[in-house]
DNA sequence: AGAGCGATGGCCT
DNA sequence: GGCCATCGCTCTA
C-alpha cells in the first residue's frame, strides 16, 4: 500500500490505526484525515530535491517524517512512494481510540473531538516530537496498521499553504465527527 | 552570516 | 473570523 504515489497512499490510508506504545499504556487513533505531497508540488517541502530537513522523504516508505513549524508545531508524516521518490502523506487528524485519558491531559482539554483534530494537535496528544523522524512505523513504539472503511471520501484542497493549492488532495472520511475541519 | 517565511493552533471578539 | 506567538530551514550575498 505504502508505495503506491502519495495521493493514492493518502486515499487508502484512511481508516488505518496508529498506534503508540509508552512505557505502561497504550495510544491509538484512527486515521479519518490526509494530506497528500510529492516532489512534483511546489507546496511539498521535497519538491526542491534531497535537503537534510526532508530527506527521509526519499527515502523507503513506512518511515516518519517529522517537522518542526512555526517555532511551536510538530506535525507527523507517513512517508509513501519508491524509494528516490520524495513523497509523503501528511495526518491531519485522528479519531481517539484508546489512551483518551493521556491524550486529554496532554491537550489540556476534555473535550474528546480536540484530542486529535490537527496535525500539531495529534503530535501533542501522541507525544510525537523530531526524535521519531526517520522511525521505521513497522516497529515500536510507534506502529502503523492497515485497515478498511466503508464510509464514502471527500476530497478538497489542502489547508494552510499557498503554492499548488489548486490541488485537490486532501481526503477525509465523509461525516466524521473528528476531522479538523469540514 | 543573516533575513524572511511557513503543510498552525489558541485565544480573543 | 482575525490576529499573534515563535524558531528551524532555506535561500541569498
Amino acid at each position: 500500500m505504502l508505495q503506491l504515489s502519495a495521493v493514492e497512499a493518502a486515499k487508502a490510508m484512511l481508516g488505518w490505526h496508529l498506534i503508540k506504545y509508552e512505557d505502561s499504556q497504550k495510544l491509538v487513533g484512527r486515521i479519518v484525515e490526509t494530506e497528500a505531497y510529492d516532489q512534483t508540488d511546489q507546496a511539498s517541502h521535497s519538491f526542491k530535491g534531497i535537503s537534510p530537513r526532508a530527506a527521509v522523504m526519499f527515502g523507503p516508505p513506512g518511515f516518519a517524517y517529522v517537522y518542526f513549524t512555526y517555532g511551536m508545531h510538530y506535525c507527523f508524516n507517513v512517508v509513501v512512494g519508491e524509494s528516490g521518490h520524495g513523497s509523503a502523506v501528511l495526518i491531519r487528524a485522528l479519531e481517539p481510540l484508546e489512551g483518551q485519558s493521556t491524550m486529554k491531559k496532554r491537550r489540556g482539554t476534555n473535550n474528546e473531538l480536540m484530542l486529535c483534530n490537527g496535525p500539531a494537535k495529534l503530535c501533542q496528544a501522541f507525544d510525537i516530537s523530531r526524535d521519531l523522524n526517520g522511525h521505521d512505523l513497522h516497529k515500536q513504539p510507534l506502529m502503523l496498521m492497515s485497515s478498511s472503511i466503508d464510509g464514502e471520501i471527500v476530497a478538497t484542497t489542502r489547508i494552510g499553504i499557498t503554492k499548488d493549492s489548486h490541488r485537490l488532495w486532501r481526503f477525509y472520511i465523509k461525516g466524521n465527527k473528528y476531522i479538523s475541519k469540514a
